[in-house]
DNA sequence: ATTCTGACTCGTG
DNA sequence: GCACGAGCCAGAA
C-alpha cells in the first residue's frame, strides 16, 4: 500500500481504498479515514476526496455515501442527485435514516484503525 | 505566489 | 447543549 519512496502521498487514493473496504450495512467518518492514513485533523482533505470521487465509476467506484461525519449526518447528501440517493443507498443496506441521521450510529460505525488490522 | 473556501473536528466559554 | 475560533490539506481564482 505505502511506497518508501513516495514523498507526496496521494491522500486521495487511500481515502478512496479505505472507503472501498467499509463492508455494506456499516458507515465511517472523515475523522476515522483520516486518523487511519496518518493526518490527526485533515477529515476535511477527506470530504473532498469524496466530492472528487463522486464521478468515479465502475472499479474505481467509492462508496461515499457510507462516509459522514461524525454526529452521524449526511452533510454530503446536498451533493447527490437526487439528495435523497445517499439516504436511500443506505437504508437499502439496512442502515436506518431519520431526519439525515444514521440511527443507531455508534453501533453501525466502522473505524479502519480498529476494524482494520495491520 | 497569495488568498479563500470547503462533504470536518476539537477545545473553550 | 450551543457558538465561536483554530488547525489541517487540496484546489480554484
Amino acid at each position: 500500500m505505502k511506497e518508501p519512496n513516495e514523498r507526496y502521498r496521494n491522500f486521495f487514493q487511500d481515502v478512496y481504498e479505505v472507503v472501498r473496504l467499509i463492508p455494506p450495512g456499516r458507515v465511517s467518518t472523515y475523522g476515522a479515514i483520516a486518523h487511519y492514513l496518518g493526518s490527526k485533523q485533515g477529515a476535511r482533505t477527506v470530504g473532498w476526496a469524496m466530492q472528487a470521487a463522486h464521478d468515479l465509476r465502475g472499479d474505481e467506484y467509492v462508496p461515499c455515501h457510507r462516509v459522514i461525519n461524525r454526529l452521524g449526518v449526511l452533510t454530503g447528501k446536498q451533493f447527490y442527485n437526487p439528495p435523497s440517493a445517499m439516504q436511500e443507498a443506505l437504508e437499502a443496506e439496512g442502515v436506518p435514516v431519520i431526519d439525515d441521521k444514521v440511527q443507531d450510529f455508534t453501533q453501525r460505525f466502522w473505524d479502519p484503525s480498529t476494524e482494520l488490522q495491520p
